[in-house]
DNA sequence: ATTCTTATTGAAAATGAGTTTCATTTCCAC
DNA sequence: GTGGAAATGAAACTCATTTTCAATAAGAAT
């Protein structure tokens, strides 16, 4: 991801970070839910478990988790950002459906040689985002 | 007497469209400027040729090139889409630094393989995205 | 356990990219 | 030319996400 909007105190990944209730109940709700859900999704979700949960805390855990690199945004243009629990080692990428906007997964990853393209390009390579758009099993 | 003009409907690309100074102004800046610009920076490059220009008629200029294929939008997350011309058969990836947000393009693609991989989950791919994130030769 | 420090919280207000409204202007088919 | 649809600019609006701020609560130190 590109710089957030702007300064937000830097803090080191995984210091000083408190475990309540309410980060408890989005973790819970984000591993329920699965792969990109839009954060009023894992509020919904989330307050199941904590009742008077804000939305606002859930956007701040988000962003706590993504600078700890537990979860990650995904931005597919249509303003609402998606949030999904990063498992290691289970790199994957999107299938999203121009008809019912629908996120399918795709597991694995087969970009390596578009990264080899990059390295020639004299740019080091860190992360990357693919999503394939077009029409689902039950759309098309 | 009956009308025969072309209605929104059987609107094409690039038919029923009016050239206006405004839209060959944004084009220009747009040609100008090249691949991934933010709206802003199209819309300060425009005013060179059309000092009076408005940036919501920059916005309403790249819907309507979008709609028509001429034009696309690129999200990278950090809530300012890019925009920039599609040139046919001129297909690239962008290659996004992490520490000073410039965006270089990556000409070429090489995601067929991926395509294949969904297109054995049933999906119909018509499109995709791919950036890479990392850092670039200058900022390395 | 009680106190202390400071991260975390919720509500409300703010932000900012992008969109809509509306009165006015301009293009262009006739 | 002329008339009506399309395009324009300014201002108001939308809405996801952020910030502010006073109150609360983790977890370390006592």
């Amino acid at each position: 991801m590109v710089k957030t909007r702007r300064r937000l105190s830097e803090r080191r990944p995984g210091g000083g970070r408190r475990m309540t209730a309410q980060r408890r109940a989005v973790l819970q709700a984000m591993s329920d839910l699965g792969c990109a859900r839009a954060a009023e999704e894992i509020h919904a979700r989330a307050r199941r478990f904590h009742s008077r949960l804000g939305l606002v805390t859930v956007y701040r855990t988000l962003a706590a988790l993504t600078r700890d690199g537990l979860a990650q945004g995904i931005h597919l243009g249509d303003g609402r950002a998606r949030y999904e629990l990063t498992e290691q080692g289970r790199h994957h990428h999107h299938l999203v459906c121009l008809s019912c906007g629908n996120v399918e997964r795709l597991d694995g990853c087969l970009v390596q040689p578009v990264q080899g393209a990059a390295r020639r390009h004299g740019f080091t390579v860190t992360g990357h985002r693919l999503e394939l758009f077009g029409y689902c099993a039950t759309c098309r």
